[in-house]
DNA sequence: GTCTATACAAGGATAGAC
DNA sequence: GTCTATCCTTGTATAGAC
């Protein structure tokens, strides 16, 4: 890993454990063992720190939410990919950054603190959310051609309750302590789906869709 | 309005609106017309300003929770007066601390942001959260005696998943410019009571509550 | 209660040697 | 590319007069 990686992923640690405005040009020089005026051949301010963090945090998601998707074929499997995708992008982020610390870190909160902070991130960020929602809708659209996908369906609409309660979940399991992440996901995303999925199907078919997954904690609703 | 009061809601504006740490005293001095040190005499330290901001916030919340879910008889007014309450609250909020320009403010966020960073605010904001879950069980709970609210409901997984709704979407509207609010708040909540609302009713029940509230821009799904 | 004056620390950033 | 030395600004906070 070069030093301008190095500095960038102790930059992007510091930013998401501390937050932008408590880490210091020092911070981060100690993490990669290096003296301050270094982190200037490689990066023109902090403000520039900051971008190129985000520029990452987004730019990665996207790939693997594309990837993760493409790789599935049923509405479904792609929706429980694109779901397991966000879930999973802070625990894969801790390790990107080396957070060895048990620090809970939320790559959300951080995005949209910062949207409205600088109008070049706020274009950014929009431009991530305009791909996901087109994702998401084209699953809606194949899906419905498929009739695995209810019909009667506003998909942008849909598309938006998708998203906010992805990001929504991720972000109150973070300051709401009663709230486990990792032991609820599923039963989110169960929910979910049958807001999408045909209604005409008779009973015995959700009663199967129930079983599916890994062992929940609690009723469906 | 005293000095005291008038600090805190100059405090209050530019926390949510520049961030804790870009408010610099001076700012919240001359907003209030005074010297510096004459804060100090109020309160002990920034710290301090910005513990009373958040329990301000979090206090002014509970209380019209509170107070507009009591007004309320049925489940399902019940269910929206707590969305109107939350979706509205930034806009109150905006009134409150004489929100002049038109900034937008997203108090989710700041509350998310330092709850991870003092200790006493996370006990204190954790509460607030206990306190709407138990109000919205509640809700279900009295509900599902009136036979208004789905019997087979994991209640505690659908607390959840309505709080990290509403907050999801207030958040997401913030930094995706697609989603606007105050046009979709009413269907967020449409779509929510649907996961409630008892499945054994007829289709002719669903569809006299599809025309129920203010003109939708879309079809329900 | 509010002020003037000031202490004290720390941050971002640059100059210029090696 | 990386360093030492240093500039300059700004922030929180306190002392003490009125």
């Amino acid at each position: 890993m070069t030093t301008k990686d190095r500095i960038l992923m102790a930059s992007l640690k510091f930013f998401l454990i501390e937050g932008y405005e408590n880490t210091t040009l020092s911070m981060i020089a100690d993490a990669v063992d290096i003296k301050k005026p270094s982190i200037y051949y490689h990066f023109k301010s902090k403000e520039g720190l900051l971008f190129h963090s985000i520029y990452f945090i987004l730019n990665t998601l996207e790939e693997q939410i594309t990837h993760s998707v493409t790789r599935s074929n049923t509405p479904k499997e792609q929706l429980e990919s694109f779901f397991e995708c966000i879930f999973d992008f802070n625990d894969k982020l801790s390790l990107m950054i080396g957070n060895d610390c048990n620090n809970s870190i939320n790559f959300i909160t951080m995005i949209q603190l910062h949207s409205n902070r600088f109008k070049e991130l706020s274009e950014r960020i929009n431009q991530y959310y305009e791909k996901i929602s087109y994702i998401l809708k084209d699953i809606l659209t194949q899906g419905q051609k498929k009739n695995l996908i209810k019909d009667a369906l506003d998909k942008d609409m849909a598309v938006i309750d998708i998203i906010s309660r992805i990001e929504g979940l991720i972000a109150l399991s973070t300051v709401y302590k009663t709230v486990h992440l990792n032991n609820i996901r599923n039963q989110l995303y169960e929910n979910l789906w049958l807001n999408l999925a045909p209604q005409n199907n008779p009973q015995k078919k959700d009663r199967k869709f129930f079983n599916y997954g890994p062992i929940s904690l609690g009723r469906k609703w």
